[in-house]
DNA sequence: CATTTCACCTGGTGGC
DNA sequence: TGCCACCAGGTGAAAT
């Protein structure tokens, strides 16, 4: 499933391969739940525009979008004085939900099943949105009518120590509970919440404003440090998971608990315990973590 | 208000 | 072999 370091291959490589080329249209599949703002007006609204870059917030993928027509982009330029830089006017944004993929492809690859979106490009390659479970969603902002993009929750790559303590501080709920919470933090999902509780040996179920500072001061640097090894491999391909090409990423292969139940923690041997927290599937080891 | 539960989805799995 | 109940989980709304 796509968190964080998912979310950031696959920014990285459609910024790669599509910065700097223009929309020439857009298609939209008709099934409504997929669209915060509705295909129709969506695929009218992007096309012509120009995909100044593609990078990650949070869970959510932002494609900064420049004016749709020249004279547009004049004014535009001409009213930021000196800016080389054509500044962007709108937003396209996707979130991949469980089972979202976002491909840059060429024209002739074959149209993969619950296809949602694809938007011809004027090098000729085409994005596509692909999302069997359909839990993505796929929304326009025009920025003269809508504030930008900002994720909810802090992102934990950036967020000081102190911070990350203030977080927490006075709740009552259990610390894997507050880390899926997006209004805390950005980007963490199930397999880097109990990754990175394993890696600072903290029990799942322990109550979020019951950690100590050093617990936290743990946990902040197990995030950093699976986060971003994570992002160095691609990411974890569980489920469908596939990057920008649609290669796999690797960092399944350094999991240490997730979907590890019963074999051997790498740690102690002690066999990895699975039980239900915050209505999710939570993997820990019983000796190492307290 | 804080927290928990549930519905939304489809493909893959395991039991019979 | 075929069928089906069941499970996976990100998110937001509803319930507690």
């Amino acid at each position: 499933m796509p968190e964080l370091p998912e979310v950031e291959t696959i920014a990285r490589g459609v910024d790669a391969r599509v910065k700097g080329q223009r929309i020439l249209d857009a298609w939209f599949s008709s099934l409504p739940q997929t669209f915060k703002t509705p295909p129709r007006r969506q695929a009218k609204a992007l096309a012509g525009r120009e995909i100044l870059a593609v990078r990650r917030m949070g869970k959510h993928i932002v494609c900064d979008l420049g004016p749709k027509s020249p004279e547009e982009r004049d004014r535009v330029i001409s009213r930021s004085a000196g800016a080389k830089a054509t500044l962007p006017d709108a937003q396209w944004i996707v979130h991949l939900g469980m089972t979202g993929s976002l491909l840059a492809t060429t024209p002739k690859a074959p149209v993969a099943p619950h296809t949602h979106a694809r938007l011809r490009l004027t090098s000729g390659m085409e994005l596509r949105f692909v999302d069997p479970r359909r839990f993505g969603r796929l929304e326009f902002r025009a920025l003269d009518r809508s504030p930008a993009f900002e994720p909810k929750g802090a992102e934990p790559l950036k967020i000081s120590p102190a911070a990350f303590v203030q977080l927490f501080r006075g709740r009552q709920l259990s610390i894997k509970a507050a880390l899926l919470n997006q209004w805390l933090l950005s980007g963490i999902g199930n397999i880097y919440a109990d990754e990175s509780l394993f890696r600072a040996g903290i029990r799942p179920d322990r109550r979020a404003g019951q950690l100590t500072r050093a617990e936290l001061g743990r946990l902040r640097e197990a995030l950093r440090q699976v986060l971003r090894q994570a992002i160095r491999l691609g990411g974890s391909s569980v489920s469908d998971y596939v990057d920008a090409n649609g290669d796999d990423g690797f960092f399944q292969f350094e999991h240490r608990v997730y979907q590890r139940t019963g074999q051997p923690c790498v740690s102690c041997s002690t066999p990895i315990r699975r039980i239900e927290l915050a209505g999710r599937g939570t993997h820990y080891c019983p000796r190492c973590q307290k």
